[in-house]
DNA sequence: GCCGTTTTCGGCCCGACTGTTTTCAGTCG
């Protein structure tokens, strides 16, 4: 039993905190750290390598070639083990906390004997935290003020959320002087905080931020942090010349920035979100576009949504990046409802909202009658909903094709009898039951869905609500595998609650020739609007346009479906 | 723990900010 990349690589992380709250030397933790981004941003499998090859992987040397081999004989890291039980659980834990990394964990372990929150919630308010060298009142006050914040996390922000928050801060701003960076840029499906390049001057912004922040984290002139509407805001300010390197800096991510910076290194400079250094003569050269920077580097410019260090440096260095999908390549949308089942438009309102959006198709897949709560469409009420679709159409310029978003039942039987599902367009197959099967069981009832030849798309395939439902459990290279066998396409479904398939998964069923189906599965007009956030998950798995099913135009989209 | 046409020993990405300080450690991004 193998493991991934990504397992491995996360191993390596959580080994070195661990090392780091046992008081190691940081250096040895860096090493781990490193092989972690190593082994991460590499296509190719680290299990089942040759050890020769192994070694030739930057970072890995004979000790940490030896953990990769126990992690994919199976078998648990000895190292991982003996730190685990070195280590109580709930000292691993205080890391959750904010302020609160590995080295203050050791030291509130070792020199207070803190093993819980609850016991650092009670040190703090005894005041005994203050009497560490190094620790005052003021740290004190942060930690109790951390663990509250703890009690009441909610976790990451959906794009949607982020946004909200993004409009009240950009009400301080001025127009045109400020981008947001940050993960926010690189389109990912979840925001931890805001990062905003501003060029305005911090004496004019500072003032409005803390009128209107509910709590000041840091106050300074190069960067300011607040909290607004609950959420970490981070401001850097700089001048006009210096925009390119820090909005580069600000966007990271962070093992994307360190790349680069390890880049110049190499060729002689050194690299900060100021400027391009020449290390020999210290002469600072600043950019005031990316463009810039990548240019003289001699790399092509990335993308936001590629640079998470997966290859992409690489690509851009051998001017090799792909040329990703931009909502102007959509010709519909291939997930929605309707009046029909639990949607709020009828089928001449789903055309109109087609051809108002400029698409040549627009798909109506509503629910089968199988799914109680959601007032399932019954194999007769699908011959009468196909009537209604054939009228609209006939004065409509955006054709509205019949589909069905079929349940895929626990048994891994659909939910509506073959002979109906031949007649349509496109057939989507979904999980919406029995979310607790075992994975095995769970992977098998989507094969069977994907071996019926009349499924073209598994709708949202893991079935994960972000912040409220994890991903049920599916071996997802099992379900991509049979997808490349039998033709059929996987969904990123764009609703910014769903956003499944991910980033990770879009990219392997991208590599492995899976087609992509983006729809909003819009339940109302306003939701088909929500198409960009499913484009950004196709860029960050790295989809051209020819990757997507919905970039085809009509006659070559029906054709694939036949 | 890893690595090297500057190095097999002595480095390891870089900087802002805070708190507790008297020059810096820790955290964060």
């Amino acid at each position: 039993m193998g493991c991934t990349n990504r397992q491995v690589a996360d191993t390596f992380r959580f080994i070195s905190q661990l090392l780091l709250i046992r008081g190691e030397d940081p250096f040895r933790v860096r090493a781990f750290q490193r092989a972690a981004m190593a082994i991460e941003g590499r296509e190719e499998p680290i299990c089942g390598m040759p050890s020769d090859r192994l070694l030739a992987v930057p970072g890995i040397g004979p000790h940490l070639a030896a953990q990769v081999g126990e992690l994919c004989a199976g078998r648990e890291s000895s190292l991982l083990l003996e730190l685990q039980q070195s280590i109580p659980a709930s000292v691993i834990a205080l890391l959750e906390l904010d302020q609160v990394g590995p080295k203050t964990v050791h030291r509130l372990w070792h020199e207070l004997g803190v093993s819980t929150i609850e016991d650092l919630e009670q040190a703090a308010q005894a005041h005994r935290v203050s009497t560490l060298k190094g620790f005052g009142a003021k740290k004190e006050e942060e930690l109790l003020k951390a663990i509250a914040r703890h009690r009441r996390s909610t976790g990451r922000m959906t794009r949607v959320q982020a946004e909200a928050v993004l409009a009240g801060v950009a009400a301080l701003l001025t127009d045109g002087t400020y981008t947001v960076a940050g993960s926010f840029r690189r389109g990912r499906s979840t925001i931890g905080d805001l990062d905003i390049v501003s060029t305005e001057a911090p004496a004019v912004v500072n003032p409005r931020l803390v009128v209107r922040a509910d709590e000041v984290i840091d106050l300074g002139e190069k960067r300011t942090s607040i909290r607004f509407m609950g959420q970490r805001v981070d401001i850097r300010f700089c001048s006009p010349d210096q925009y390119g390197t820090m909005l580069m800096y600000l966007t990271g991510s962070k093992d994307f920035n360190i790349r680069l910076r390890e880049i110049a290194l190499s060729a002689g400079w050194r690299l900060n979100e100021y400027g391009i250094e020449e290390r020999t003569t210290g002469s600072l050269r600043t950019a005031a576009t990316e463009e810039e920077v990548f240019s003289m580097f001699g790399m092509d410019p990335v993308p936001p949504e590629l640079r998470e260090d997966h290859g992409e440096v690489e690509a851009a260095l051998e001017h090799t990046l792909p040329a990703l999908v931009t909502p102007a390549d959509l010709r519909g949308d291939l997930h929605v409802h309707s009046r029909w089942s639990d949607g709020s438009m009828t089928i001449q309102e789903l055309a109109g909202a087609g051809e108002a959006l400029g698409y040549q198709y627009i798909i109506c897949s509503d629910h089968s009658a199988s799914l109680g709560v959601a007032h399932g469409l019954s194999a007769a009420e699908v011959q009468k909903q196909q009537h209604e679709i054939e009228v609209v159409n006939r004065s409509s310029s955006c054709r509205v094709l019949a589909g069905i978003e079929v349940d895929i039942l626990s048994n891994g039987s659909l939910g509506l009898p073959d002979k109906t599902l031949q007649d349509l367009d496109l057939v989507i197959a979904s999980v919406h039951s029995g979310f607790h099967q075992e994975e095995d069981v769970m992977t098998r009832r989507i094969l069977s869905a994907i071996e019926n030849e009349h499924v073209d798309i598994i709708g949202h395939p893991t079935g994960r609500v972000l912040g409220r439902r994890d991903p049920y459990a599916v071996d997802l290279d099992r379900v991509i595998e049979a997808a490349a066998v039998h033709r059929t396409a996987l969904e990123i479904n764009a609703s910014p609650s769903r956003l499944d398939l991910d980033d990770t998964g879009v990219r392997k069923a991208r590599d492995r020739g899976v087609a992509i189906s983006l729809g909003t599965d819009a339940h109302m007009q306003a939701e088909l609007g929500n198409m960009p956030y499913g484009i950004q998950v196709a860029r960050r798995g790295w989809c051209r346009p020819a990757d997507l099913l919905n970039t085809r135009d009509l006659s070559s989209l029906l054709e694939w479906a036949a």
